[in-house]
This record gives structure tokens, C-alpha cells and sequence, in this order.
DNA sequence: CGTCATCTGCGAATGATTCGCAACGTAGCA
DNA sequence: TGCTACGTTGCGAATCATTCGCAGATGACG
């Protein structure tokens, strides 16, 4: 049982019980967070949570968020995705999946991981890479604004 | 002729008359930019493009090479590519290709876009995604780093 | 309860990028 | 060879996301 490997915690009582052997504490900011998480379903930046979390205990600050999403992610209870420019995002790491961002409009759409086994296994194979296709966002083009393509001359 | 299409100006003059077509102005910090650029070869900051341009002219701004990079970028002469954290990187759109990167170690491997053609086209056949495999790189953990897994206790 | 290491709130610092604006320089034309 | 128009630049301040430092608060365990 190493840190970062860990992908079935998804539940309150059982991120409480990887935080205690830990030996670390169990507080109010960190439990919010905790059911913030899991609550939202989808992606959440630090300023979402930090808001979520501020509805029922006002005085949480920011950078507490921030320290907490770090040691969670350590603990591989969430994932961390950046889609490009803005700020990163979470969700808990049993909802893992791959992510399409579309630069046109910013629509994101949520893939299986098993749409990059190819890629995992080419990467593997050639280059002794294992790929996380987690992390990142793979831009490009959605159905819909590839269709209106800049208005096509006509 | 379409911005954001043009893949094939990797020489100075061809920047340039690209640059004059739009009506864009031909200034000294934008050419060495250009210059810049093409000589890198490799990814660079904007802060590392910004010191190759300071060494022939001291007072180009940090400002105007975003500003230029933008437009550049516009025009479909250069990519951004973001690695994950950090500052993005830029290289000439002539010289595409992929990009893992380790997560441990952080080097980077450039590979061909072959590599994405699977994954490219199961994303058009299912959800009508055309995926730009060049504005993000993937992360995973490189061979190196694989081997001497966390000292694997014995 | 008491001890003590871990956490937290807060504000300041950092790093990357963007903005506003007045001065400047390029390109087209007289 | 100017003049003009407007794109561009230098500069500093603003913004956005994230990290830090520190003194005081709090959870764990006995
Ligand atoms: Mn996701
Ligand atoms: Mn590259
Ligand atoms: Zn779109
Ligand atoms: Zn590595």
C-alpha cells in the first residue's frame, strides 16, 4: 500500500482512514474538502472547492485549499488536470478518465482511458514511456465547431 | 490561405512576407524574434527568447515578445506547447511533433505524430473530436525512471 | 486535561502573463 | 524625401494562480 497508487478511496470514512494512517489529522477544512470532492461529481478548481467549502465554514482560506488538494493528490485519492491555460483542476481518482478540450469553445468531454491504450502501448514499446493519460487534456476541435468552421466562404 | 494552417514558413523571408500579407509591420524586435526562433530549433520560453533577443537589441521588452508570440502563434507560424506547470514553450509549427514528458524526472521526448494517429482516429469516429496532438504533451514516467522505481525495498 | 506536532488563517511573495498608455517607427503616399 | 496614419513598442502596473512564512489554534493520544 504506497501513496499515489491508491484508486478505490470514494468514500467519506475511507479517505478519513488513509489520512489516519498517515498519521495525519482529521480536521474540519479537510473533511469539507473532502465531501466537496466527492460531492461534485466533475472537475473543480481550488477556488470552487474553496467556495464550496466557505458555504459552511467561512473562514477556510484559499491557501489551505491548496495545501490539502496537494497531500490528497499525494495520497492519490484525486487527480490533478490542467486543461491549458487556467487553473488546475480535481476530482476524486476513482472517477478516472481522459479528457477532450476543445480550444474553439472549451467544451470538455470525458473519455474512457481505454481511448489511449494504443498510444499507452506504442509509447511503451518504443520508448520504454508509460504514459498517464490523466493529467493533461488533449486538445483540438469539437464536433460542433468544426462544423461552422469559420464561416466557409459561401 | 488561412491563418492558423500555414505549416511550411520556416525560413525568415517567408515569416516576414507572411507577416507583410496581413498587414503586420516588419519591426526589429519581431524579426529577431523570428530569428530567434528558428535557430532555437528546440522548445523555448518566452523569457529564454527574450534573452537571445536582448543580446542583439538590450531594450525589447518581455511584453512585446508575448505580444509577438501571440500573433505569431495567430498566424499559424509557431506552436505553443505547455508541458504541464511551468512557463509554456514555443518552437516554429514547421517542426511539429509530440511530446511525454516525465513527471519524475522531467525530461522530455519528442516523438512523431504517427504515434497519436490511433487515438486521433477514434476520437473523430466517436465523438467527432479532431484532436491537435501538439499543444499538450503527455505525462508518465520515462524508462529511466521506471527502472529505479522508488528503490523497490530489497 | 496536557502535551506537542500538525494545521490553519492571513497576508505577503512568487511566477507567468496581460494590460494601459504615451512615445515611437514603419509603410504607403504626396 | 517628407507627412501621415496606425500598428507597435517600452514600461510599469495589474492580474491570475499558486506558494510561503509565521504565529496562533487544534487534533491525537495518553
Ligand atoms: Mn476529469
Ligand atoms: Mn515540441
Ligand atoms: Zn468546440
Ligand atoms: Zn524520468
Amino acid at each position: 500500500m504506497r501513496a499515489g497508487q491508491n484508486v478505490s478511496a470514494e468514500r467519506l470514512e475511507d479517505v478519513l482512514a488513509l489520512l489516519h494512517a498517515q498519521g495525519d489529522r482529521v480536521t474540519t477544512p479537510r473533511r469539507l474538502l473532502i465531501e466537496s470532492l466527492i460531492e461534485a461529481g466533475g472537475h473543480r478548481t481550488a477556488e470552487e472547492l474553496a467556495a464550496e467549502v466557505q458555504s459552511r465554514a467561512p473562514d477556510v482560506h484559499l491557501s489551505t485549499i491548496y495545501r490539502n488538494l496537494e497531500e490528497l493528490e499525494r495520497l492519490g485519492v484525486i487527480e490533478q488536470v490542467r486543461f491549458g491555460g487556467g487553473a488546475a483542476t480535481y476530482h476524486l481518482a476513482a472517477a478516472r478518465h481522459g479528457h477532450l478540450v476543445c480550444s474553439e469553445c472549451g467544451v470538455t468531454i470525458e473519455v474512457p482511458d481505454e481511448l489511449f491504450r494504443p498510444l499507452e502501448r506504442t509509447a511503451k514499446t518504443r520508448y520504454g514511456f508509460t504514459i498517464d493519460p490523466h493529467h493533461l487534456a488533449m486538445r483540438g476541435r469539437c464536433v460542433a465547431c468544426s462544423a461552422s468552421e469559420h464561416s466557409p466562404g459561401g
